[in-house]
DNA sequence: GAATTTTTATTTGTCTGACATTTAAAAGTC
DNA sequence: GACTTTTAAATGTCAGACAAATAAAAATTC
């Protein structure tokens, strides 16, 4: 684990990716404690504010974590979905609200995701799955629901369809396309002319899994693609020319 | 812009959330320049090191960038798609390294998410995209090509139909999959074996795209994932029981 | 007056040294 | 032996300083 000496500038970069490295090929491992932040900095030459950029980097990413006191310091991070998860939100979010991406782009490659497991699921699906989904779709049908509410519970509903994959891979990837499309998806369901419409779909849905039945799941889902990007056109539409 | 004075530990990380939060909401525009270290100090009343690891975290995630010099100071980064990639890859790499992720799981992910780009590929892969294919099979099939040579040329391959999908949201998320998973396929690859039946399915998988043929396209992408998973399912075998 | 060079101010990058806080282990006490 | 106190080690934070890069302003030269 060396730095090259040649490049004056980013130390605490470059210190950081040589701890990666280490991490990444296996020569730290899993819960292994670094050492302290005096004697990486002797190490790598530097003094300890420098070490602690490069330790600060690394957290964000969360490939180490740090405790205080005696026997504290940084260690190796198992890396957890949950921490994959909130990661990858956050850059989908980013992503979608830089307009590096267009909600049409992202609402394509979230169902496209979504009709991928859905295929799984509909043979691996659990009865607590299923369960899950049927309430969620009775709590939508909820009269004086908020809107943020109504998302939220969109969101659990697919979240289950998805779980249902038992992947968890897929289910990290969607949560990423998923929570990105949050805030155009929140003005969608202002209306209640839609948000019958899109519980309509959801039973469909819900009884298409009950019965194993993949076909009818995946036609669902385009109709419910196409159906979510005309809406979100629609929004658009109003936002720009409000009548 | 504020954080809680509260809780006395970990003040670089609440003034990075802090930023970060702005940035997401749109406080804080792509290219704008954050107040120089010094102000930020003063405005979070910390001391100017705190200030720094704030900011190293953010730059490690990619939303800001620094320049030195008058003029220079911390700006919001657009969030490029390079950057999500490169976090995204050692993301997925990470989790499958540490084992939280079996390969079986991570290769049915990278398989359903592939087929899922297979349907729009078919429609939408232009000529070009389709050459590339070619060009990579046909390197495939040179002999003395290196495990790793022959490897990248597999990405490459599987990237060219990916991208067919003209999604920059799906072919991102690909990417993950498939690089978290070259180590093992470097392992299976291996045998000129192997190589001549992958090489037969991407010719398959070539020609039905050539005549648009997504079902075709689909069923070789199964076949391909069935065999593939058999495979690492005999390297694992052999290098348990190396006979 | 225009082009070039020099100076200057600003900002990040790094270092030194210090103190505060947390925490586990060692030492002491009953 | 169980409990309390002390101690040492580690991270968290601070203050102040200098180095290096860089752009703008000032001075110089033609």
């Amino acid at each position: 684990m060396k730095i090259d000496p040649k490049k004056p500038a980013d130390l605490s970069a470059q210190i950081a990716q040589a701890i990666r490295d280490a991490i990444i090929s296996g020569e730290l491992i899993v819960d292994e404690r670094l050492p302290s932040e005096a004697e990486l900095s002797e190490q790598f030459k530097v003094s300890r504010p420098t070490v602690r950029e490069a330790l600060k980097r690394l957290a964000a990413q969360s490939l180490i974590r740090t405790q205080r006191g005696a026997s504290g310091g940084a260690f190796v991070n198992r890396l957890s979905f949950e921490g994959a998860y909130s990661q990858q939100i956050t850059t989908s979010t980013l992503l979608l609200s830089m307009n590096a991406v267009s909600f049409d782009t992202a609402c394509e490659a979230r169902f496209a995701l979504e009709r991928a497991c859905a295929a799984l699921s509909a043979q691996r699906r659990t009865a607590d799955q299923l369960a899950t989904m049927r309430a969620e779709v009775h709590r939508q049908s909820q009269p004086g629901l908020t809107d943020e509410a109504f998302c939220a519970s969109d969101v659990a509903f697919h979240r289950a369809l998805v779980d249902g994959a038992g992947n968890p891979v897929l289910s990290y990837q969607l949560a990423g396309a998923v929570e990105a499309m949050q805030p155009l998806m929140n003005m969608i369901t202002f209306t209640a002319r839609s948000r019958e419409a899109i519980i309509a779909f959801h039973n469909q849905i819900a009884n298409a899994l009950e019965d194993r039945d993949s076909t009818k799941v995946d036609t669902t889902l385009v109709e419910l693609e196409s159906y979510t990007r005309q809406l979100a056109q629609d929004v658009a539409q109003q936002r720009r020319n409000p009548a």
